[in-house]
DNA sequence: GTTAGTAGTTACCCAAAGGTAAGCCCTTAC
DNA sequence: GTAAGGGCTTACCTTTGGGTAACTACTAAC
């Protein structure tokens, strides 16, 4: 049996994939904060100034853009209870939950980076 | 049975522990092209002008910036080789590899999500 | 009646990201 | 000598992202 090789790409077209699946994922991600409020919101829901006191630095103006943003490519719901005065809860959907694992691994290997920059840093010293 | 919520924190610590590890990895992976470009040379060291190539849309401006910018974080090598006309070749160092599992996950995901975006045209057609 | 909290909106502005287009230096090919 | 490729750089311009601060509407508490 031989699988031959044509001129023709070895496994080029699956790179060429992942690559063009990365550009795709990376279109709805964009940003310094999204993928940051998804793993918030997978955590546990909350409401805006809840999100605005643990997301630091994010300010009020861009946190509203951006979660206006995250309910329309269906990341997250905006609730409103009639409470008295009304509350509003924002919360992962289902498809939110499909990014786990993405976010699994970017958090670990952020970590380690973390903890690479620190030893270079100390080197510097 | 009673499980007793005490004021503190059920897993909070953690919670905002990979809060903090996705920032920070988001920090170094920022823009539209570097976890691409990370992918790209990861399958396979290139130079200049077949990564413009490959990755669809990227001029040439913003590319030399990118390269510059991962080489300064040790993503990526940039080799000169003596031939005649000189050939640049960048590739991946290993510490491109330490992402491998967040790209694959990636992948994998902008794969369905392409999947998901497209059902949804059809139903509004 | 004043303060504080919730959930934002609005206006203004700056800086960075990114696109376009042209050019440059070097070399081989026609 | 002129065109073509490789590997960029430069100048210029537009877009966007994001920061600040003020303001709104409503309510409850002091």
């Amino acid at each position: 049996m031989k699988i031959i090789k044509n001129e023709s790409l070895p496994g080029k077209a699956e790179c060429a994939g992942s690559l063009k699946n990365v550009l795709d994922a990376l279109y709805v991600l964009n940003g310094k904060w999204k993928l940051a409020l998804i793993l918030s919101l997978v955590q546990s829901s909350k409401r805006f100034n809840e999100i605005q006191h643990e997301i630091a630095g994010i300010s009020s103006k861009v946190l509203a853009k951006e979660l206006k943003d995250l309910e329309l490519n269906d990341f997250i719901e905006r609730k409103v209870y009639p409470t008295t005065p009304v509350t509003i809860i924002y919360e992962a959907t289902g498809y939110s939950r499909t990014l786990k694992s993405v976010l699994g691994e970017l958090s670990a290997w952020g970590e380690q980076h973390r903890e690479k920059i620190k030893q270079s840093m100390r080197k510097q010293s």
